[in-house]
DNA sequence: GTATTAATCTACTAAATCTATAGGATAACT
DNA sequence: AGTTATCCTATAGATTTAGTAGATTAATAC
């Protein structure tokens, strides 16, 4: 299971990329919109920033964005940087490769063999799927649920 | 990245796995054969005992084996038993699910898009494959790699 | 250049989870 | 009855998670 920080992260990502082009927006107004706790999506969002995901400005009419376009981040990327490596054990990462310290011989391993599957199956996913294209497809079920509420 | 409990569990299991019909194996070599902590290991197995993963023998000729043939034991059972439900959010869970707290509104969600298919991806690998399954595989990448260094 | 605004940084804490270990109870076999 | 081995409960230290407090820095507006 994902964290919260990770959950949080996820949510005002997803916020500025809807918002994209519509300018810099406040900590605090992503924080209510989304009811978020404020103080804590403040260092989450640093990190984003560090991490070259958001773009910041301070002072009046400042605040967060997107750094790059929507189409451009993958969900993936946001994920490695607040929840860490895609990989179940760190011995099948392939961002951030480490032998597991409790093993005695990788290559007899029967856990990694299936892990690195697990691994490749995962990135299919999140490495692949951008922003957007979530977005898209998150629009697309809630259309279709909105027209099969109204017929 | 899954806990040492879940790794020690699956160690012990496939170890079982290698066994089976072999007889009931003591915790204390398990433990020593793949070195891995006694007493945790203990508590490892008696959990996967109450859940129906393994059978439990006690006093002399004693010990533990598998419940069930390593054909019919699936990979992700076992992880769902020490790690809890394979979803990396617990509203996309089939076999635990729970709506999330933070959540506002499901049906808006671009994360809950996301992460069932990460949950399906993830469960395609895992419950389709069976402790046999992996060991097999592992002994094949074993086999090639023995080759290509005595080639 | 001063006031205002908003992100940045440091540091701290409470609670939960993880990684074990201790020691006695229970059951099975000889 | 004695031995063997699992079963059960409790506990404790370390680490991670989730969050807050408060001062600092940088940009803008006047």
């Amino acid at each position: 299971m994902i964290s919260k920080k990770t959950k949080y992260g996820l949510q005002a990502v997803f916020y500025l990329a809807e918002l994209y082009n519509k300018g810099p927006m406040l900590i605090a107004d992503i924080a209510q919109n989304r009811s978020l706790p404020k103080k804590f999506l403040e260092t989450i969002l640093l990190e984003l920033n560090k991490k070259g995901i958001l773009h910041s400005q301070k002072g009046k009419g400042g605040g967060y964005s997107l750094k790059r376009n929507p189409n451009e981040i993958m969900v993936g990327e946001i994920i490695r940087v607040l929840e860490g490596p895609l990989a179940p054990v760190s011995c099948v990462s392939q961002t951030a490769y480490k032998k597991c310290e409790e093993c005695m011989d990788e290559k007899a391993c029967a856990i990694r063999v299936v892990m690195k599957e697990v691994r490749d199956a995962i990135s299919n996913v999140l490495d692949r799927q951008s922003l957007a294209q979530a977005i898209v497809k998150r629009n697309y079920f809630l259309e279709s649920s909105i027209i099969n509420f109204t017929i």
